[in-house]
DNA sequence: GCATCTCATATTGGATACAATAATACTTGA
DNA sequence: TCAAGTATTATTGTATCCAATATGAGATGC
């Protein structure tokens, strides 16, 4: 098992929370398994209680989905749903790109080129570039500096994440991707806002052609 | 105490998490207010776990903060932070009334009618105002049948909901915004998806000022 | 008189135990 | 053999208990 970012000090709900997020976004746990509180909890060497806590906040972030009486299971979204989580991350982002981009300072620019860099840089690896594509994300988005803005859209992207995966796996197009990130670079460093919003809203609704092309 | 939709067949859990709410919704409990789990309990006749859950379900909602060891409160939210909710509310509601255009019915259409007419109606009312307003757009984003969008902007304007109620308390312009709303039912009749995402956003973008001139 | 430290109290976090519900396997009848 | 109903098992939901942490009051020293 794949060592996960579990400190020895972290309560037993923190615990709990990273143990079964890390297990999502690694792919190990994939969409409509279940969850079941006990095998975790003994994993963990926990009661159940605090499993059961980080459920319901990883339901709250849409990662799981709990029914009454029959548990918790990683939460499955339908093609259309993947399309709909997709449409939203396109407009909080473009907004949030559109609030940073004014108040961005040259070391902010010139660490999101750089970041830019390192995701080219990786375009091999696979596991490699999805963390470092999802860096540029958050990145730009962080510039922001709008906490709740943030949130929402680190909540959509790790929606998509099981989805992502297996589409960029089958994709061969890490390099035209590349590309059209060094176009959102560019666009920050004219220093549009609206223009700005307009392309990152059209770069990630991107994503919908691409993923309808698998299905 | 008001009475609850709080029916004897709901699990503990439902129980807790609708008397909450409500509690929030009706403006009983205020923003920053704890939330002392061991009371509400005993004011439900129910043992403090299921209120436990019900409170990270609304963290999860944005409508309580938890912190660890120190419980919860009603979810407050700086000017700052209001803000940024409006914003994001006028970008998914703009994107969910775009959706939403193409496919509505001659039915829907006149529902959508039906429900500005009920608002203008009952404007003397606060109460029942900010309730007919809160259909009314609800039912504009339900139309969009995008389950996902649908439930984000009802979270967004639940965690809104505690600070508009003291703007309108205090706002004497509910008809200017009964035309505003108008505008937008012409806006649908008229067919553009396009146009009509840029008007419901500026429609929701706009209570920033107002917003701003209260504070 | 003020700050700080300690102790008491209230409230939350976690574990265990029990009850309720759902899933499954089995039996019984046709 | 199949269907339906029943019983068994596994898993979740709730309650109670104990531990840990934070809060506030009071005492003690400066």
């Amino acid at each position: 098992m794949t060592q996960r970012f579990i400190n020895n000090k972290m309560s037993p709900v923190e615990r709990a929370y990273h143990y079964i997020l890390d297990a999502i976004l690694s792919g190990e746990l994939e969409p409509g398994m279940r969850v079941p509180t006990e095998a975790l909890a003994e994993n963990l060497g926990i009661s159940r209680m605090p499993v059961r806590d980080a459920l319901r906040q990883l339901e709250g972030d849409g990662a799981v989905t709990i029914i009454a009486n029959r548990g918790a299971s990683v939460a499955q979204y339908s093609s259309e749903e993947v399309v709909e989580i997709i449409e939203m991350r396109a407009v909080l982002e473009a907004l949030a790109a559109r609030l940073a981009l004014p108040r961005m300072s040259a070391t902010e620019i010139s660490e999101l080129e750089h970041l830019h860099w390192r995701m080219q840089n990786v375009s091999q690896d696979l596991t490699a570039w999805i963390s470092a594509h999802d860096d540029f994300h958050n990145y730009l988005t962080a510039c922001s500096k709008r906490p709740l803005l943030i949130q929402q859209s680190q909540r959509l992207r790790l929606m998509l994440r099981p989805y992502f995966r297996s589409y960029y796996a089958e994709s061969k197009e890490l390099e035209i991707t590349g590309l059209e990130h060094q176009s959102l670079v560019d666009a920050v460093k004219a220093g549009d806002p609206e223009d700005l919003e307009r392309k990152v809203r059209a770069h990630v609704r991107q994503n919908v052609e691409t993923i309808a092309k698998l299905a």
